[in-house]
DNA sequence: CATGAATGAGAATTCATTCAT
DNA sequence: AATGAATGAATTCTCATTCAT
């Protein structure tokens, strides 16, 4: 009856389910380790079904890099707009990137082992700068009103993320627990780094 | 001169060269993206000599896994040690961090993309842990002394650790350069996250 | 005519060509003496093709002689059935398996060298068993009538067998030719044995 | 004191120990199966000492071969040595070859698994020969008292032969037990297969 | 679009053999 | 004679990719 007939699956949910499928995959092992039957095996299709909706596992791994960090930009820009102080702007970040972890933890992971790879293609890194430049703009603002400290914004923003990064991989590898008590103080002791 | 008589080549030499031929190829691409045979062709031996002294790449990554945990184990603890307040010792901590990762840069960046992976024995990972006790002990007494601020060592630790990672990467991909002053500033940066 | 319409090759095909081609090489060399991609070669396709029918060597030499032991199971089987009497009976056998020698040639010599080997699967043994039964049910009703001498079946027909599998063996050595003549003195030979 | 100062090792056992090792395995595992550094690991020395008694594996496995045959060859001359009567000669080869099957099993086992093999060199085959002689010259001589049904002996003789491998087989199988009682049965009914 | 059999280059690993000591 | 580290060709097996259907 409707214009479109969906005869057994939209080609959108195929390429869906195949990303979904490499995500998880490559968020477990590395790229390398990732073998591209093993991907098609878990997104329900045949090998050679990969190959239509992307050119090789090159193309296929940069789509899912642009995707997790799409989606996590997203989260982030949404977390912080509208914040009535810079104070509050970092809670929400802080809370922000713990929620991510947390519903897209595979998104997470993956990101942070495939950062600045030999196979990202220049689309994938521009929409990696894309979004440092959202919190880059934060931070500025803040610093122009005293609150956060002086200093290179890349490079405060480096350490205050790469601070979360090492409290969820402690967590991930089980030595610790990112429980509301956790992250409410590692909130407080990274604005301590943050603060003028 | 020395007593020991040098044969063709001591069997100690072989191990270590292909021990550091794989941290080499390692550190740049992953484990599964890195190959025995070039680890071998880089070590200046055939393929199969590599099987006379590791039982397999699984072996050869453990080894090359825990000689780097070790390395900066001794380098951490030598800068550590004898600090006379909680400030200078975690300014030394910073700056032998910093050290390391210039000197030992390769090492520096295995570790950080070969923690807690399944390839890992646990004799592996107790190195690891090892490593962590001295820098837990330090923080315990600067806990002690009201220099540091109240939580879970092992949290604060990596939420320390993680900003130098996240700084180091940063650097790494050129986005920033860790010279002098990056890492004056970081080192003050990160003394507001842990100070009490 | 036939419903089947073959594309280029039926995938059966294949499957068949490998399992003939690993029969005639490990009927002349042993398992371990048989290289995978000579058995591909002689198949007809690509090395990696036989990992898409067989998860590996072990499984491909245990296709094999659960094959061979049914192609002789069914031969025998069927010259046995409907015998007049025991020594006719066992006249058919002796024929039997003096044509399955001649016309299964590698099958025949395949089964002997690979008689309770290590890699022989509990499945392929059950095969094994299967085909025993069909024989001892034969000799235990002819000791019932008294036409084959008291003792367990088992021991018979090894023994039986195993006269057989001697003259085939040095028929092949070249030292005598299996002709009518050496079949008919041979039959009545073993028979002397079997009798009552 | 005694001429021949021995240091650590006579050669002979060192020859002797790696032959030991080499029938031990390849009697297990076939000649391809078997890996020379594990005949050496087994006998106790070092990899390349085997070669400096060996030209290679395959002057090992000839050795081998030769030595078991030999010792088999002994065994069934001095079994059938001065038989009364041929039926007397005959028991006493079965039984001494039920003897050698149990007190050099690896021997008899390797002998089965090794005949007419590629690798045997013609001095290999010729030792073969030589035992088949005795045995042959016993047959002919029994068919000219009448004792002996009539026909070519390699003939018989592999028959009767090939009865005793197929029970030894199938007892080595765990499928029956080489007792007393079945050695009795089986030596009377392959009389029969004999006997005029 | 989807399939999945086929491919073949390349991966990890083994092993017969050599040779400096 | 004995050693055992080193070799490199050969082995088993994997996997990114293609293509006829």
């Amino acid at each position: 009856m409707a214009a479109r007939s969906t005869r057994t699956h939209d080609p959108q949910d195929t390429r869906a389910a195949i990303v979904r499928a490499a995500l998880e995959l490559m968020s477990e092992r590395s790229y390398d380790g990732t073998a591209v039957p093993d991907v098609a095996a878990r997104a329900g299709v045949a090998a050679g079904t990969m190959y239509r909706h992307f050119k090789g596992k090159e193309a296929l791994v940069n789509a899912v890099y642009r995707e997790c960090k799409l989606s996590m930009h997203r989260f982030l820009i949404e977390a912080i707009a509208g914040a009535p102080s810079p104070r509050e702007g970092f809670r929400r970040l802080w809370r922000g990137l713990w929620e991510f972890s947390r519903k897209h933890s595979e998104a997470f992971r993956f990101l942070e082992m495939h950062r600045h790879l030999p196979y990202l293609e220049p689309a994938s890194r521009e929409v990696s700068n894309s979004v440092m430049e959202g919190v880059a703009t934060f931070v500025r603002s803040a610093q122009a009103e005293g609150a956060i400290r002086e200093g290179p914004p890349e490079v405060l923003i480096a350490l205050a993320f790469g601070a979360f990064v090492g409290l969820a991989k402690e967590s991930e590898a089980g030595l610790t627990r990112l429980d509301e008590e956790t992250i409410a103080l590692s909130e407080e002791a990274v604005w301590g780094l943050l603060a003028a």
